[in-house]
RNA sequence: GCCCAGAUAGCUCAGUCGGUAGAGCAGAGGACUGAAAAUCCUCGUGUCGCUGGUUCGAUUCCGGCUCUGGGCA
């Protein structure tokens, strides 16, 4: 145990995508001696850089960025490491003497990461995941509803038949390790952040946000998006990867095979980008102790992070 | 100027053998605990272009008008 730190001080700087966390994040980071580390299942990636809007080195400003950059296109990663490697950054931001900031989209790992939730089956069974895949794609998805139903009875009736997906990790999770996801789902529930922490959620008009993310689309393409993917894919990097799915690529690989006109490529994009906002927004209204900063309320982002730091001084963070 | 085809939800269109209408997309809401930028669920009332006529009743049939395509001059 780290005695220098008592409280484990936690920022968090989330929201929708092209909302402006990245500017501001920066800000507060500096304002607040802080150091980074980026919640986004994309960024991690190596060679994505603008379809992910990724911060460039110049704009880091000298701030400290972690889980980004780290890994090949083909890498495997989900939450579970996500989390694994964070806890171990957070630590080592502490051993500094200065905060760790969480910023990204990716509600589903900054609430792994803050409520500290339990993966520890460490193996996953990926024959037997396969196995359930192939059996969906023949007999269709509602035969391993039904099976759950048997496994699981209240984790069938939580999750839609359609959502094979969803099906399979909890028929996996039962063939495991021998109890239900249910269960599991429950334990770590309302569970108590092991972290004094401060959720900030940036968000705004949703007309704006959209307006943002359509304009932000075409910086993108004038960029240089399409090279960018093409030279993904010369470099052997396959359209079925994980990596390869992330918004930008997966709407320009149709184009790059002919199948559809650019223009089209791009309002799919602009579209599934406005698709993918409203979800993570979404997420973010469930999770109760976010503190919401409209970016319609404040002449400057000065504004809001003087703001944000006034909040973190009533609750004794960054002091 | 004449002929033809359209005019229905924000967009593209279907439909009502005359009883005031429905799909896709857009948009909105939601779920999510080892793929999460993924995956999945729910939500459709609009002077049926305007105006006369026929009719118990017209968005639907008939006439005129306006507009938009296409063709002929």
């Amino acid at each position: 145990m780290n005695n220098r730190v008592h409280n484990k001080p936690l920022i968090i700087l989330a929201g929708p995508t092209a909302v402006g966390k990245t500017e501001l994040s920066i800000k507060l980071a500096k304002a607040v001696n802080g150091e980074i580390i980026s919640c986004d299942s994309m960024q991690v990636y190596k060679y994505m850089d603008i379809g992910t809007a990724k911060i460039s080195p110049q704009e880091m400003e000298g701030v400290p960025h972690y889980m980004i950059d780290f890994l090949e296109p083909d890498e495997e990663f989900n939450v579970v490491k996500f989390q694994q490697y964070t806890i171990k950054y957070i630590q080592q931001i502490y051993n500094n003497n200065r905060i760790p900031i969480l910023v990204g989209g990716t509600g589903f790992y900054i609430q792994a990461v803050l409520y500290d939730i339990d993966f520890t089956e460490n193996e996953t069974d990926s024959s037997y995941r396969e196995e359930l895949e192939q059996l969906a794609k023949e007999e269709g998805g509602h035969i391993l509803h039904d099976m759950l139903q048997k496994v699981d009875p209240e984790s069938a009736k939580a999750i839609h038949p359609n959502n094979v997906k969803r099906v399979i990790r909890a028929l996996e999770y039962a063939k495991l390790t021998g109890s239900k996801i249910s269960d599991h789902n429950k334990e770590q529930k309302d569970k108590i952040s092991p972290y004094q922490f401060c959720y900030f959620v940036l968000n705004r008009d949703r007309k704006y946000l959209y307006e943002n993310i359509n304009k932000r689309v075409d910086i993108m393409v004038n960029k240089g998006l399409v090279e960018e993917v093409k030279s993904l894919l010369d470099k052997g990097y396959s359209k079925d990867l994980v990596s390869m799915q992330g918004l930008g690529y997966k709407e320009i690989i149709p184009y790059l095979e002919g199948k559809c006109s650019l223009e089209q490529a791009i309002e799919i994009l602009k579209r599934d980008t406005r698709h993918f906002a409203k979800r993570q927004i979404t997420w973010f209204k469930r999770e109760k102790d976010a503190i919401w900063m409209d970016k319609d309320n404040y002449k400057s982002e000065e504004d809001i992070l003087a703001d944000m730091l006034n909040i973190l001084k009533a609750k004794q963070i960054g002091g």
